[in-house]
DNA sequence: GACCGTTTGTGAACTCGTGCACAAAGCGGT
DNA sequence: ACCGCTTTGTGCACGAGTTCACAAACGGTC
């Protein structure tokens, strides 16, 4: 593997040539709580053996994900703990901090608001916005709800650059056009609808039926060979 | 493509010796809620472009999806959306009905109890359950809390298929060992970490901090390039 | 009944992701 | 300095999933 000394003398990998694949980057996040959970434990050194039991996947696609990001490992011993938490975190951006607007505060965005996961790993939620004048001037986890008329402003303000959208399926496209034309360019939407956006824009979705609907699959396919079995 | 004759005289497509692929399983609840949309809106026939551009997928992949589940559809017209609608909820298993048990209500909890559409499509919460007995009792959209000892008997009385965890992560893997022991056989978790389960139950998970992660990873290659082109 | 434009269903090529197996590399003990 | 044990990083084969392209099928029209 190929290193480069940048200039404050520092070997320094630059495997930034190829992209990380898209299925890489969904199970980084996983790897990055597990080994959080170690160095809370105190451990510093892990092998892809147990680091991989842990986060529930296999050994070899574990350290082909971590080989994607460079050679931090050492043979005979494993992964320095902090030290790959410390990688991952530059991999995933995670060494900036981001600014969330949360978008509809109903049942769910109430939920979101109060949700501490947020805070931990550098994600501030800047601002909460309803449409509903009826929950403007509500204080929810110590922030005031705004009105989504604000909402350009406070995108400039805050600099934010995830949006998230907590609206019922008929507002969603609305709000999420709104954003996109704020300049946010990352979106989690938890509404049961495709949003269209331009192509620069990353759209993530949360959705409880589709997974409801998935697990049905598989429920009936069980009890379908439970009946054929008998 | 043979057919068989049932022995109510219908013809009856077996497409189902081949099981269908996990990522097609996944978009059938997308075209499936497009659909519905369409029939909304009495629409009674659309192409598989029409299809395609509502659920946000190319025309090939959609025409694949749907031949994995019988040849339903006419050439030079399109699919009939009220005999699709049947055809898929019938794949997915949505003839049947399914009853949910919510263990942890908490902010989520509260959300998810309240949430319209999980009545829907064939889902019934069936009871909520947390372990803090001061909570234990409350009524939530219609449902008293009951406390999480009385699981095993709720499960067996409303044939309870599928747990969601809504409970603080330490107490996640705990609550999913007792679901299973009492015969659930598939959960969906919301709490972060990886539950794990013997081979017979399945496990989806709905993880906001990962998603979050996921688009801070694009956020940062988008800034990067924009530098670059600097 | 033959023709024509349309749209499905699907083989085939291709890309992407996964799992195996092993050489290279490090560490500790002698 | 050597040896043996452990574990990484990766080449390779394989399977899953996607996209292309087109023949076969259908409805409508003459
Ligand atoms: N509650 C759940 O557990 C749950 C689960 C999964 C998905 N969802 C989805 O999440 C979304 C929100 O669910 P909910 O239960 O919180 O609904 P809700 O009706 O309780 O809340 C929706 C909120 O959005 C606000 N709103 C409406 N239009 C708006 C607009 N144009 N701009 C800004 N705000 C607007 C409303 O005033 C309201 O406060 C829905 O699409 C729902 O399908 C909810
Ligand atoms: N709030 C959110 O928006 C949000 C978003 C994503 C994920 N989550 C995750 O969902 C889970 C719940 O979040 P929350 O905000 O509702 O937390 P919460 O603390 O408000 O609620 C947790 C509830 O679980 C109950 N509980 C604890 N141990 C239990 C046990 N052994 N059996 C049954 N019930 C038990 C508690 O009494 C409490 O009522 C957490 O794991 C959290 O990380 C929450």
């Amino acid at each position: 593997m190929s290193v480069a000394v940048s200039g404050d003398g520092l070997p320094r990998q630059h495997a930034r040539r190829t992209s990380i694949s898209e299925a890489t980057v969904a199970r980084l996040p996983v790897y990055l709580r597990v080994l959080a959970g170690f160095a809370d434990g105190g451990i510093a050194t892990v092998s892809s053996e147990q680091l991989a039991v842990a986060a529930g996947v296999g050994p070899a696609k574990l350290r082909k994900d971590l080989s994607h990001l460079g050679s931090y490992g050492t043979r005979g011993v494993g992964y320095d703990v902090d030290y790959l938490i410390y990688q991952i975190s530059r991999v995933l951006g995670l060494t900036q901090h981001y600014s969330v607007v949360i978008v509809g505060v109903g049942n769910l965005g109430h939920a979101l608001a109060g949700y501490a996961g947020f805070g931990t790993r550098g994600f501030r939620v800047a601002a909460l916005v309803d449409a509903d004048p009826a929950r403007v001037g509500e204080t929810i986890a110590g922030l005031e709800v705004q009105h989504v008329d604000e909402l350009e402003t406070i995108v400039k303000e805050h600099e934010v650059s995830i949006g998230v959208i907590a609206t019922p399926a008929s507002a969603a496209q609305d709000v999420c056009d709104r954003l996109v034309a704020c300049g946010v360019t990352s979106v989690l939407n938890f509404a049961p609808v495709v949003l269209n956006v331009p192509e620069q824009v990353d759209v993530r979705k949360v959705d409880l039926s589709i997974e409801l609907q998935i697990l049905a699959f598989h429920e009936q396919r069980k009890s379908l060979s439970a009946q054929a079995a008998r």
